[in-house]
DNA sequence: ACCTGTTATGTTATCTTATTACATGATTTG
DNA sequence: CAAATCATGTAATAAGATAACATAACAGGT
């Protein structure tokens, strides 16, 4: 089992430089913003972010292709997350909600459906724009 | 306004080949299998696609990059569909629900956020597999 | 210490997905 | 008919992601 609190260093760039702002990044950014810590190819982005995905520290924005740290501070229960993602200023809010997780797998189960992984953007406006 | 009764040809071979299957199907699968009636450039897959899913009858799988024909016959109310991908035979199904869009809307409103675009994808198994 | 299996890393090339830029043709509308 | 709008065609390129292969680091058991 992997420890979450383990890091490797590639990973720990990723992490941090993602922890820093609530705007999703692409893996292309985070490779232009790490370059100057020694990041040189794709493959290490990409790496780094599938164990950071697959921990749960870190989520994919599938409508963006983009990833953000998850806001989280112990983000057990990924159920149902729903990610709010602000066109105008790009910025993204998380949220879980267990109303939409009964709802969904309500839904899942109608059709015999066995849900591995959900994903629940919604595109739109926040607050201040 | 667009009326949704008038497809341009290109955007017919896109809508017709996309029917005749329940598996999604990327630009550039579409794009090989329609070289036959003409069709040579990836912006001539991608232009059908965008007037397709602006009127509703393709949907965009985010979580794939793929695209499926819409599966009901008279899409009005397209607020919270939801697909369930099966990772094993690769077969879409699309759900509109009221309970999840309710529920979705309440999280919405808790952030005041304005939505626009709604994907909710599930992956997982399908009851066949 | 030594072997062995596993995990992380590095590097290059390549593949897939999507868009930009620019030119042409068709259709509608005043 | 002229102007505007919409659809089309074509080439080039940008952006996102993975394949293939080699090397290094490290843990566990003997």
């Amino acid at each position: 089992m992997t420890d979450v609190s383990d890091l490797t260093r590639n990973q720990t760039l990723v992490l941090d430089k993602l922890s820093k702002t609530d705007q999703p990044m692409s893996a292309y950014t985070l490779l232009d913003e790490l370059r100057g810590d020694g990041l040189k190819a794709p493959l290490q982005i990409y790496r780094a972010l599938d164990k950071l995905v697959a921990q749960g520290r870190v989520h994919r924005l599938e409508s963006i292709s983009a990833f953000v740290a998850c806001q989280h501070p112990d983000c057990a229960s990924h159920a149902a997350t729903v990610f709010m993602i602000c066109e105008k200023c790009g910025k993204v809010s998380e949220r879980a909600d267990s109303g939409v997780a009964v709802a969904l797998s309500a839904v899942a189960r109608t059709e015999s459906f066995a849900v591995s992984r959900t994903s629940i953007e919604l595109r739109g406006a926040c607050n201040k724009c």
